[in-house]
DNA sequence: CTCTACAGTTACTTTTGGAAACTAGTCACT
DNA sequence: AGTGACTAGTTTCCAAAAGTAACTGTAGAG
């Protein structure tokens, strides 16, 4: 059997959503460097709502790249780890965005200028746009005083 | 200025999202052989829809990442390929991609004994819950019996 | 005796995603 | 002049996903 990301139905699609997924690629991130109980995890992905991380982390969980262990010490903690194909995935990731960071200014420099394009552009449509509103005025006049002939 | 994905404020959190997001990480690998136009790219990453793909393409676009050439040959067309950047972080999704292939067989297996373990677990606590069904009705009867009393 | 921390779950609301229809511009055929 | 085809999208509408806030339940601190 053969797995294909890019075929629609393969089963490897819903696990790269998972890794690559909003939170989780930042929970694996966060993993990385060493073990984190559930709220400490919260803390390190900042902006992530507790029924999130849960929902990604239990994702990973039932895809075996993350390990969850429950100690039952007072207050009930449960440890999150990576497996060792959680590892492998999590440093990828960590290249992945380790590279981005790297290109973040000139990714701004160009959502700046294309911002700024897209603006002159939307004036200029702007102006074509009541340009055709102003001959379809004119048509609609000329229509009119067809009628008032007829 | 520092650049980190963990914090909810940072300008690199949508652009992370823009290229590991479910269409715009297979847009990009696709890109990663060479240019395509965009029904071709349609054609290639299956099961995204029109506009999921323009919109994706449209902020990799705006992060610098893909460049738009519209070829005014007819019927026009319009090239989509990969800036510097771009080609090096899809080459980086490309390889966890080809890593997550390769683990896909312990994957599979991790998520059928998850699944078959959450089903035990769900059929012991509809049992509790039953048992638990049972000694609230016991309490009602009693309740029911006292008030009868008064 | 209230307040906090632990690890979630549940109910409700808002945002997003997808399917299908529609737009626009140009040619080719009739 | 009208019809249809091909391109690359946009719009519309509804279901599905994500986010928000409140609740569960135990226990230690102040």
């Amino acid at each position: 059997m053969e797995y294909d990301v890019f075929s629609s139905t393969c089963p490897s699609r819903p696990v790269l959503e998972d890794v690559t997924g909003r939170w989780g690629a930042l929970a694996l991130g966060a993993l990385a460097d060493g073990p984190l109980r559930f709220n400490a995890l919260r803390r390190h992905v900042q902006g992530v709502s507790q029924k999130m991380l849960a929902q990604s982390l239990q994702a990973l969980e039932r895809d075996g790249l993350v390990k969850r262990e429950v100690q039952s010490t007072f207050p009930l903690q449960v440890e999150y780890s990576l497996t060792p194909t959680g590892e492998v995935l999590a440093t990828k990731l960590l290249d992945l965005i380790a590279y981005l960071r790297g290109s973040m200014p000139g990714i701004v420099e160009a959502q700046q200028s294309y911002d700024k394009a897209r603006a002159q552009a939307d004036k200029a449509r702007a102006q074509t746009d009541k340009a055709h509103a102003q001959t379809d005025k004119a048509r609609a006049a000329q229509a009119d005083k067809a009628h008032a002939q007829a």
